[in-house]
DNA sequence: AGGTATCGTGGGTAAAAGTGGGTAATTGTT
DNA sequence: AACAATTACCCACTTTTACCCACGATACCT
């Protein structure tokens, strides 16, 4: 079970690959096999799966219903982004255009580990996503942590 | 079992043939033995299952009552249009005018991997298709995944 | 503090993938 | 039997991807 964590502020390249931090390739399992799935996050950001945990998420797909038109669609649309991609020799993935146009990003992102999977932003969208927030920390904290 | 995923704009030439992405090949069970079934799909899209796929959809259509009049029409429409296609030496397959046209499809396609099955799209009818979903994929997720 | 290993970034090249077209074989039709 | 139409197979070209090498910066260790 991954547990990734700290934010990491790092750079595209013009064949649109990414460095993974070393600290967050420490966190990866080893049946990862190096591979990792790139897709869709929520809010305008991507979700980045090191193959083990991709698993689980893909086996609990799975159970949906392709005969219902709501599950029709959320098949679609999380499968249609998902990308799957191996770290080259200097620990990189490399992330289609598609991808990259879909969470606004360019030249910079900021890494974030978020226990499971790893999220990349554009950096000036996740500022304005806190911004965005009504609620401060500390009041969300209290209904969302039953302590 | 295939893990399809992943969604490519191709092209279709005036031959009608299309080429299966690379990245969906790697998914293709040996025993498909390169051979293709192509039909009508949910909305007005086609699917294309590898040989052993078809199999295992095949088998839960004998289960169907061929007295029952519903089970009957669905027999009819879904084998209708099904069309078996081998691989080139290109990697493509080649696709009846019928259901080309049954999707709307003209020269640019969108293939879209959906674990067991493949997607072709016009690219046009599939934008459409996903701006004419009343809830955000963000909504979906939160109904349709338990957690 | 200095040497060493690791890390992040950039670019070049060979192999693979995608696209288009030509010709021979096959099929069906008159 | 001859012809037209379709299909299958082969070849050629362009683009993309994967793999390799190189360099500067940072962290680490003794």
């Amino acid at each position: 079970m991954s547990a990734f964590k700290g934010s990491y502020a790092y750079s595209v390249d013009n064949k649109g690959r990414v460095n993974i931090p070393a600290k967050l390739r420490k966190n990866v399992a080893r049946e990862a096999n190096d591979t990792f799935v790139v897709t869709r996050g929520y809010e305008e950001c991507l979700f980045v799966y090191p193959q083990d945990e991709w698993n689980k998420l893909e086996e609990s797909i799975r159970q949906l219903s392709p005969t219902n038109s709501r599950h029709r669609f959320f098949m679609r649309a999380l499968l249609e982004r998902a990308t799957e991609s191996q770290l080259d020799a200097q620990a990189r993935i490399s992330i289609p255009k598609e991808l990259l146009q879909f969470a606004h990003i360019e030249n910079e992102v900021l890494i974030i580990g978020v226990l499971e999977h790893i999220e990349i932003w554009n950096p000036k969208l996740y500022d304005q996503y806190l911004k965005a927030q009504a609620e401060s920390y500390e009041t969300v904290a209290q209904t969302v942590l039953q302590k």
